[in-house]
Order: C-alpha cells, then structure tokens, then sequence
DNA sequence: GTTCCAGATCGACAGTCATCGATCTACATA
DNA sequence: TATGTAGATCGATGACTGTCGATCTGGAAC
C-alpha cells in the first residue's frame, strides 16, 4: 500500500478516527526482516567487517595467526569477533592441528546483499 | 594474497620467526569496511530493519504517524530509530506541517549490498 | 608422562544502546 | 491570543557489547 501525499492526514479530523491508513506489514516480512538484522548486526562493528573483507579477499582458509596482527587487540578478543560471525553463520572454521581456519559462508552475505537491492 | 594451505604453518619453527606471512591489508579497504559497518550497524536492530523494509515498499514517504502503530512501541523509541536510520544516511526525512514524512535514500542500501557481492 | 603453543573461554569493566515517561517545539485551528 | 496535536528531544534505567588479562583446552613435540 502506497501512501497518496493528496490522501495524507487532515489537520482537523473527528474525534477517534486515526490520522492515516494504517499500514499493512504481513509477518512473513517482519520474520524476514529479522533475520537480515541479525546479520547485519554482526557486520555492524569494523572489525567483524574487516575480518569479513580480509577473509573473502582470499581464496582459501585464513589462519587466525594471520588475522590478529592486523588489529591493534588482543587475541581474545579478535576470537570473540570472530566467534560472533560464526554464529551469525557468516563465516565458518576448521581446525588444523593447533591451528584454526577461517572461511567465509557466501550464503548469509548473499541473502543480505539481495534483501538490501 | 591467498594462503596456502601447503604452506601453512608449520608446528615446529624457528624462535622469534612468526608463524605464517602477514595479510596485507591495506588502509583504502580498511576505511571503506568502516564505512559499510557504520550502514550495517544502523540496519543491525529488527525495528530498524523493518522500517527500512516498510518505507522500501511504499512508493512515496511515508508518514510517522503510519510507522508508530507497527510497532509495540512509544512514539519516542520509534523516533529514536528513525533519527538513527537518518544519522546512516539510509533515509531521509521532510515535514509538512504538523506531520513528518520518511523515505529510504537508496544510495547507502545499494553501496552495501554492492560490497557485499 | 612433561612442556609448549594456538586458540577458545571466562570474568570484569567501561562504554553504548534500546526503551520509556516526561517535556519541548512547531504548527494549525479557533 | 489560547488550545490541541505530531513528532523530536531529554533524562534515567536496564541490557548489551567491546575490550582486556587470566585461564582453560587440546594438540604437538620431546
């Protein structure tokens, strides 16, 4: 439903009607919507962001040993971001002996990028 | 660069020698994850979202007064979520009269959805 | 077994945020 | 003028989050 700037609220209106149309938002979207905020809310911080972008510009799997230089923090708390993007489903891992890799899962940045257009 | 993974670490290296090659990372990308998590950031809250998904499917503005009633929540928690989603550049707002009236500026919907493909 | 190391988890702290009621600001009408 | 109304702003509060040092976990090498 599209809201007619000709139709907007009257400035004198009886008492007790709405000022406008109300609008319709069905909970098959609002659910929807949900879930991309979820995601979103995970790139919402520049560090989970430059992990996302430093992971997808490479190929492969990246070793955590690689990522915590480029950040002025410590290891803990790049683990904590990076804990948080896995469980938003946007990146994944896999452990190597000591060492563990990190990979981005295309599928929730995809879903996101379609709902943004 | 890509990591090998042939080429990854080894368990047992030289002292003082680091583990693996150090990502690159260079300050233009850095800058501009920023930017993208300071969109994502704001789309980061189901209300938020769901506005943004509201004012997307109507064509013309949409008047707060339409907005308010979607949500089980004060008229000044809505607003707050407004004026945020506006601090992000991702709508814009224009009063006429007693009413106030939002619209999505796409730009910064398109530029995150572009950077995350 | 012991020792060492990479990474995850824990606990605490400070800063941020979502939410609300109360209030303020414009504007419209009388 | 005074009154009423839509929406923004303020102040407080509780919840959440980013950050750290300390600790835990589990492989690897000895």
């Amino acid at each position: 439903m599209t809201v007619d700037l000709e139709l907007a609220p009257k400035t004198k209106r009886p008492a007790g009607e709405p000022c406008c149309e109300p609008v319709v938002y069905p909970d098959i979207q609002r659910a929807q919507a949900e879930r991309m905020a979820e995601v979103a809310k995970a790139l919402g911080d520049p560090v989970r962001m430059q992990l996302v972008d430093v992971l997808r510009k490479h190929a492969g799997k990246v070793c955590v040993c690689e990522l915590v230089p480029l950040f002025d923090l410590s290891q803990p708390t790049v683990s904590h971001h990076l804990k948080r993007l896995r469980d938003a489903g946007i990146v994944g891992s896999e452990r190597r002996g000591l060492w563990a890799y990190y990979y981005v899962e295309p599928e929730a940045l995809e879903e996101l990028s379609a709902w943004l257009i």
